[in-house]
Formats: structure tokens, sequence, C-alpha cells
DNA sequence: CGTCCACAGGAATGACGGGCGG
DNA sequence: CCGCCCGTCATTCCTGTGGACG
């Protein structure tokens, strides 16, 4: 039930493979393929379809013996075009040390490997988006003409995107070559995902440990949510490991239920707990100014008490720039809710408000040594008259 | 209808911990 | 060991701005 595993068969994506192993036969006989875009939100498969269809490649070269290099990269793990590009050296076993090197460098490494293998090499950027809006397409656009200068490789690019719209951060020239094909897939419907789990479910459960109905609300909760089978897999794994724990002989509608609010919940922990520091005091922050204060707050004041919050655990404080760049990370990630307002005459700031249920923030805090004192902190500017 | 608040958020720059080849 | 480069996080300095107040 894990979303890494990659099936024997895809339902509902026959089109999909069908196109996407078109695009990279010509490999097979030994010429390079066409660049490729494949679009589509999280969940709908884009993942898997490209691994299923790469797996495939290489058992079918290696029965006829040419030489087919390939190369997965998650770009948003790997987060920089230094470690994107160490990660193909590593493919084509060039050696590269995890830091130190210019990226140039790095480049030409990657460069001379591949002419030296002589190989025809595919180079899948999953979740490009990350990284082109993080960085710049100045990588993308380096890979896009690396065959103008190889004497003997070849490479092939397939780029993968959640995001439909990150087109326009492209340079044209990036674009017209990369997306020389075009893959979009749709999001499932709740049938096709009720489908998708009942074949997983044959591997994963035993006979007769799943209700109908079970199986039917994760489909439509995932389905309510841009159709992510990833997230209907994690709702039905997670309702069995409720349902196993308290010993049901089957997974009901109710473990679901459960499993959702479970997902949620330890989402937000995981992500709430690995904050850093300052984060977390800025959250903190924004948490005691709840406690009094109408529906939100805005930056100056959130930033006053983060200083008071400062002094009390011994930090000295980041600059109101720095803070404001958090609040705005924090808002990213949805542990606050932060929008720019003007307010005429009182200025232009952000409305913060809690994107979490209070309790949680408190639950977590307490749970560490170093904070537990702070969401009992009352800051000066509350007790005065 | 202009002012002017309280910031937003971009750009440049720097400190720091890491690693390179020579 | 040196001089150089990397990515990350933070500071400093800056220009830009929606709209209530006067």
């Amino acid at each position: 039930m894990r979303h890494d595993y990659i099936p024997k068969k895809l339902p509902h994506r026959d089109e999909q493979i069908n196109c996407l192993g078109g695009i990279v036969a010509p490999v097979l006989r030994g010429s390079p393929c066409s660049n490729a875009f494949i679009y589509g939100k999280t969940g709908t498969g884009k993942t898997a379809v490209t691994k299923y269809v790469l797996n495939m490649l290489t058992s079918k070269s290696r029965e006829l013996g040419s030489s087919v290099g390939i190369c997965y990269v998650n770009c948003r793990l790997a987060g920089t075009e230094y470690r994107v590009l160490s990660s193909l050296c590593e493919a084509l076993d060039v050696r590269v040390p995890f830091t130190g090197l210019a990226v140039g460098e790095v480049f030409d490494r990657f460069k001379q490997g591949l002419d030296a293998q002589k190989k025809i090499f595919i180079v899948v950027l999953d979740e490009i988006d990350a990284l082109i809006k993080a960085r710049g397409d100045t990588l993308l656009y380096e890979l896009t003409r690396v065959n103008e200068t190889l004497r003997h490789g070849r490479t092939s690019i397939i780029g993968i995107s959640n995001d439909l719209r990150f087109k326009e951060f492209l340079d044209p020239r990036v674009l017209s070559s990369l997306s020389e094909e075009e893959i979009v897939f749709r999001p499932y419907d709740a049938a096709e995902l009720q489908e998708i789990l009942w074949k997983r479910a044959q591997v994963a459960f035993s006979e007769n440990a799943l209700q109908d109905s079970a199986v039917a609300l994760c489909a439509a909760l995932a389905a309510a949510e841009h159709g992510d089978a990833r997230r209907a897999l994690d709702l039905l794994r997670v309702a069995g490991e409720l349902a196993e724990r308290e010993g049901a002989d089957c997974v009901s509608e109710e473990h679901v239920r459960q499993a959702e609010k479970r997902v949620e919940h330890d989402r937000i922990v995981e992500v709430l707990e690995n904050l850093p520091v300052h984060s977390k005091l800025v959250l903190c922050s924004v948490y005691l100014l709840g406690k009094t204060k109408v529906s939100y707050s805005i930056t100056g004041d959130i930033y006053g008490i983060y200083c008071e919050l400062c002094e009390q655990s011994g930090l000295s404080p980041l600059t109101q720039r720095r803070v404001s760049g958090l609040i705005s990370e924090l808002d990213m990630v949805g542990l606050l809710n932060a929008r720019v307002v003007s307010m005429g005459r009182y200025g232009r700031t952000k409305k913060i408000r809690l994107g979490i249920g209070r309790s949680l923030v408190r639950m977590v805090f307490s749970n560490s040594d170093r904070l537990r004192d702070l969401v009992g902190y009352v800051p000066t500017c509350l007790t005065g008259p």
C-alpha cells in the first residue's frame, strides 16, 4: 500500500503508458528520443507511469544489448542544481563530491562521462517546477542544449511537473525544446480510484478484510481532493493499521474517517517538530496573540512578542525583515494563514492567523523541553492596561 | 485629492561550515 | 596548508504601495 510501490499494472493509464512508450521507443533502435513534458496533479500516476515505462525500456534494451542510461531525479528532494547534477553523474558512475565543486565543473564532468560512455541518456526530472521556481531555468537550458557539444553521447529530458502554470517561468527556447511532446495526466475519478484501491488491496489485505463502503469512502475522499491516488492509498493503509491495532476483523468506514484525521494530524506534527527554532517562536507568537486578540494579528505585533520570546529563551532575535520572511514560509506550508492587506492610514501589513488547531500547537510545544514554558508565557503588551 | 503609515518584498552582501585541487 | 567555490541563512538597504485620514 505504500505509494512508492509500482504495481505490475496501472489501471486507467494505458493511454499515457502507450504515449510515453512511443516517445522513448526510438532509444531501442539507438537513436535519441524527443524531450517530453508530463503534467498532472499529485497522485495522478505521473511518477508511477514514468518509472513503469522506463523499467520496461531498461529490460528491453538489455535484451537487445543496446546501451541506454536512465537517471531519475526528484528535483524537490535534490533541492539544488548541484545535487541534481551530482545525481546525474552518479548514474554514469562518475564520482563527484557531494559539495565543493563549482556547478560548471560538475556539469563538465557529466558531459565528459556521457561522451566517454557513448550512451543515450534519459534524464527524468520529477517535480521540476520546484527546482525552476527556486533556482531558475539555467540548468534546464544547459541540459537542453548539451547535445550540441556531445560527440558520442545523447541526452533526452523527461520533465514532470505538478503545476501547469509553471511554463510561464521558462525561457521560450527551453520551453519549445522541452515540450516536443506533452502528456497530460487527468485526475482519477472516484470509480477509478476504487478500482485502484481494490487492485492493490488484493495483494495487501486478506480476503474480506475490507468493507466495500470503506474502500468507497477512501476513493470519495481522495476524489474530492483532486483525485489523488496517493492520498487514497494512504487513507486505506492507515485505516488498515488502525483496524489491526484495535483487533477488528475488517476495515470499516469509521476506520477510514479516523485515518483521515490521523494522516492530517501526523503530517502537521511532523512539519511542526522539524521547524527551525525561530520559526517555532514566530508560530508561538501568533498562538499567544490569538489567546486574547480578535481573529488575526499583524506583522508588527507578532514581531514584538517574538522578540520577547527570544529574550525569554536567551536567543538573539532576527530582524523584522527575516521574520516577515519566516511568516511567509509558514504561510506556504499552511501552519499560518497570512495575507497582505492595506489598512489605509494605518499602513500595509499582513493579517496573520494560525492555520492549524490551537491544541495542536500547545501539544507539540509542550513536548519540547526547550519551548514548554513559552506556551504559557504572557506577553507584556497583554498584561498592561 | 494628496499624504503618509507600516510594512511588503527585491537585491546585494556577508558570515559560516563544508569541500575541492594543487 | 592555501585560495577558491559551494549552499544556506541572515542582515542591510532599498523602493513600492493600498487606501483611511485630513
